[in-house]
RNA sequence: GGUCCCAUCGUCUAGCGGUUAGGACACCGGCCUUUCACGUCGGUAACAGGGGUUCAAGUCCCCUUGGGAUCACCA
């Protein structure tokens, strides 16, 4: 068996976060990479944690990021006699034991040994209790090594090792019978067949107590691969208060999936001096080892700079989809008007987001446009009405809007009147967006049409 | 506090014993220009500190300092 098998294992207690995202990715490239296959496993042994929402949001932002699975999703949930069966098998065999110790004994136990500066681990009361208590209420704990070193050659970070007297002796189950956490990954994980577990590297603790179960269970260790965590602008572990945090928010806000995917996978990882990377590029590209080692700090300003570039360089077509939505959301609708694509092919160089985008085009869907006194003073002098005036009348003697013959008119006009430039299209471009900043005059005159352009400028001059 | 991890411009990083320490974002200038942008050219800016090893250290080793993670019948 020499196919790789990598997972992905979120709990689904919230959103699709991006440092989850990134962990989910660098699965999903590892396993495209080596053809192998990618897993999706649902870690919902918290039932009281655990949601619907939630499980349909991870799942609905993975779809969005283009993260998709080979196998599953499965629950863990679904495996609680399996998890019996093996806490069983391990009983038989002695590498588990009931405890009987409750937890109101452990808790006081563990306050002494911190006051007396002990470590707090379990002190194995019930390790080599010879007899079972009938009735009583237990746990089961893992019969860990108490001496030497459990070690690993962590694919990011390098050599890695414990001494076991440090491990205690962990629950793997619980009072009420349901499996705990580093019991479950391991099951599953060695069930599955995964050859390399690629999570953050919040788990190193976690790897050893595992480690010692898979050999206690006699599988095969996969290989480990801790990804650094994602910070905020302070320093500290990225939440909400550092502002958006779910993959989806980054939707709402206009992002494009391929620009969120390239920037969680430039965050810890490079390429040479390469900075763009299609999701094809990295397939080949990428490689768990140059992944780096240290924490690193989420930058917005980096990922609206590849989302403008994303947006610069993406398909019309397929961004005036996408634009539709936030167009509602303004209440525009764009079908009637102009035509959308050439709206977004106007707009696409000037907005660094979707929600940008839709912001810069809803004056080409508002004919009736608010010019106010002040601008209008400020655009229409009476140099600029006479210019207007004479635009006007010679594009309504014009058919071919085309940019070229666009371009030609306004050259013959501002040569005739002998006017720069500025002053016939700082007012055009007035009484046609409403506003001082906008696409191209000529684009605009292209988009908006001859019939449309003539009646707002009309409009603007009528207005006072 | 114990254990474990980390440390190059403000940020993401390249560097894998010999470099004017490179690129990108951001920032600051110039150019382009019908506005806003795009683009383009240029600039400011870093090896945490101290010891070693070596002819030579950002690169290897140790210590210090500073960050972070984890110490549950949560995952």
């Amino acid at each position: 068996m020499s196919e790789v098998r990598l997972r992905f294992a979120p709990s689904p207690t919230g959103y699709l976060h991006v440092g989850g995202a990134r962990t989910a990715l660098f699965n999903w490239l590892l396993a495209r990479k080596e053809g192998g296959k990618f897993i999706l496993r649902i870690e919902d042994t918290d039932v009281a944690r655990s949601t619907q929402e939630s499980l349909e949001a991870i799942l609905e932002g993975m779809t969005w990021l283009g993260l998709d699975w080979d196998e599953g999703p499965f629950y863990q949930s679904d495996n609680f006699p399996l998890y019996r069966e093996y806490v069983e098998k391990m009983l038989a065999a002695g590498t588990a034991y009931k405890c009987y110790c409750s937890p109101e004994v452990l808790e006081k136990k563990r306050e002494l040994a911190i006051s007396e500066g002990r470590k707090p681990k379990y002190d194995g009361t019930c390790r080599n209790l010879i007899e079972e208590v009938p009735g009583a209420p237990f746990v089961v704990r893992f019969r860990a090594p108490l001496e030497g070193e459990t070690a690993f050659d962590d694919l990011i970070k390098g050599r890695i090792s414990f001494q076991n007297e440090e491990l205690d002796d962990l629950i793997i189950q619980r009072t009420d019978g349901t499996p705990t956490y580093n019991f479950t990954v391991v099951i599953d994980d060695a069930t599955m067949g995964i050859t390399t577990v690629i999570r953050g590297d919040d788990h190193v603790n976690n790897t050893p107590r595992q480690i010692l179960l898979y050999e206690a269970l006699g599988y095969p260790v996969p290989k480990f691969a801790h990804v650094p965590m994602i910070l905020g602008a302070d320093k500290a572990r990225l939440s909400k208060r550092h502002g958006a945090t779910s993959v989806m928010a980054y939707r709402d806000m206009g992002f494009l999936p391929e620009a969120m995917v390239n920037y969680l996978v430039r965050l810890g990882w490079s390429y040479g001096d390469e900075e763009i990377f299609a999701l094809e590029d990295l397939i080949q590209k990428f490689s768990i080892e140059s992944v780096g080692r240290s924490a690193g700090v989420f930058n917005p300003d980096k990922l609206l700079w590849l989302n403008a570039h994303y947006i610069k360089t993406g398909d019309p077509q397929r961004l005036a989809e996408l634009l539709v939505p936030f167009l509602q959301e303004r209440g525009v609708d764009s079908s009637v008007g102009p035509d959308l694509v050439e709206v977004v092919r106007t707009l696409q160089e000037r907005s660094r987001t979707m929600l940008e985008m839709a912001d810069g085009a809803i004056f080409y869907y508002t004919s009736d446009l608010e010019y106010d006194e002040k601008s209008l003073a400020k655009f229409f002098t009476p140099e600029a009405r006479d210019l207007c005036t004479e635009l006007v009348a010679r594009l309504k003697a014009m058919d071919d809007l085309s940019h070229d013959s666009i371009a030609a008119l306004f050259d013959r006009l501002c040569a005739e009147k002998a006017v720069k430039m500025k002053a016939v299209a700082q007012p055009a471009r007035y009484a046609l967006t409403g506003g001082s900043a906008s696409p191209g005059i000529y684009e605009l005159i292209g988009v908006l049409g001859r019939d449309e352009t003539i009646h707002r400028i009309q409009r603007a001059l009528d207005t006072k």
